[in-house]
DNA sequence: ACGCAACATTGCACGGTCTGCAAGAAGGTG
DNA sequence: CACCTTCTTGCAGACCGTGCAATGTTGCGT
């Protein structure tokens, strides 16, 4: 951890926007809430957002490039030996149980936000697309098949991003009183089944 | 058809702006062009443009909002015994191959686009996310399972739109050479039989 | 053919988003 | 303390997107 004042300093900002965007918005509806509002509560000028931030949808979300390199180092730590559906689902598990385990339970109030605010849901599934591609890269390295001719590792990669998203949205939809872990699983045995049709 | 001269006429603008907006995107880029700019090559005011379409972005795109509908339409439309995956699939490959059938081939040209500036893929997975939406219930009643409990309707959803987003994208690898109706097989066949790891 | 009602187009004004630039403040280093 | 790097800030400006009111066009009944 390299933790100059100036770095530590950076992360506090970007933290403080990111929240203050996230809350004002809860209360306020997207479109009630201007860069400068979120900037006044985070007390920079509304200048500086744009140096944390490129838009305010992101400050919104607040997502954490870093999330796709770890979401790939995951999958590459899994023993060589794993089916790729294996790996990714115990690598999804991984996530998911961070993401449940948050301080301050910001990802409910994202999800809320996301859900009453479906602009932002396109910003989310490009944030998910942007770790889908790297994804397919490694998926392919794992199953040697070649990105170009093979459509097992993007439709692998795009799946498992609908089933994460699935479970998110059914997080959601409990209001957050279930476990997002036994989720994600049940959407990967589903899968795994090859989708059958449920009993009513 | 009702082909009043006033309907025609709408028509016909709007597809003059979405051609203007889509040809002069694929030349000079996304941020290179303007709202003015398509006006301009289509023929009207700067005004008139947002009387057609919310959003530059969309105006590139140019998705047809009936085409949800034609979606769950469809999927009503087929036998009440069938699966819901054989029903989806079904409905899936109409729709392949309608959009490979379509004049002036459009949607080579809109997938290039969309390559070229990610950010357009938010949008036109923010549309399949609302074509999903439509799904879930088409999908729910189907099965007979309420939405709120289960969690196959959304996840089949999510899962069919990663089928067809997945045979979109190697259609486009394969600079349109392939048969997208193929494509889209080819990725049900995948997870019919549970996405087994294929044989290097 | 005429005139009226409905609807489409347009210009104008305005608030908001986002960027480039240059001056100044604050952290880091010898 | 002097110096360099990095972050912050204000300012100017292009572009996006919306509400409103004026003007023009279409469709329809008479």
């Amino acid at each position: 951890m390299t933790s100059g004042l100036r770095e530590r300093k950076k992360h506090a900002t970007r933290l403080a926007l990111h929240e203050a965007a996230l809350q004002l918005v809860a209360e306020h509806g997207l479109e009630a809430v201007s860069v400068d509002d979120v900037a006044a509560r985070a007390g920079v000028s509304p200048r500086t957002f744009f140096n944390y931030f490129p838009t305010k949808d992101d400050a919104v979300l607040g997502l954490d490039p870093a999330d796709t390199e770890r979401l790939t180092a995951g999958l590459a730590a899994r023993p060589a030996g794993e089916s790729p559906l294996a790996a990714l689902r115990a690598v999804q598990l991984e996530q998911a149980a961070a993401m449940a385990a948050e301080p301050e339970g910001l990802w409910p109030l994202r999800l809320r936000v996301v859900e009453a605010h479906p602009v932002l849901l396109a910003r989310l599934h490009a944030t998910f697309g942007r770790s889908e591609r790297a994804l397919v890269e490694a998926i392919a390295t794992r199953t040697g098949t070649r990105v170009d001719v093979d459509g097992y590792p993007p439709l692998l990669a795009a799946v498992a991003g609908a089933a994460m998203r699935t479970a998110l949205h059914r997080w959601l939809r409990s209001d957050f009183t279930a476990s997002l872990p036994r989720l994600v699983d049940e959407a990967w045995d589903l899968l795994a089944a090859g989708l059958p049709a449920p009993r009513p």
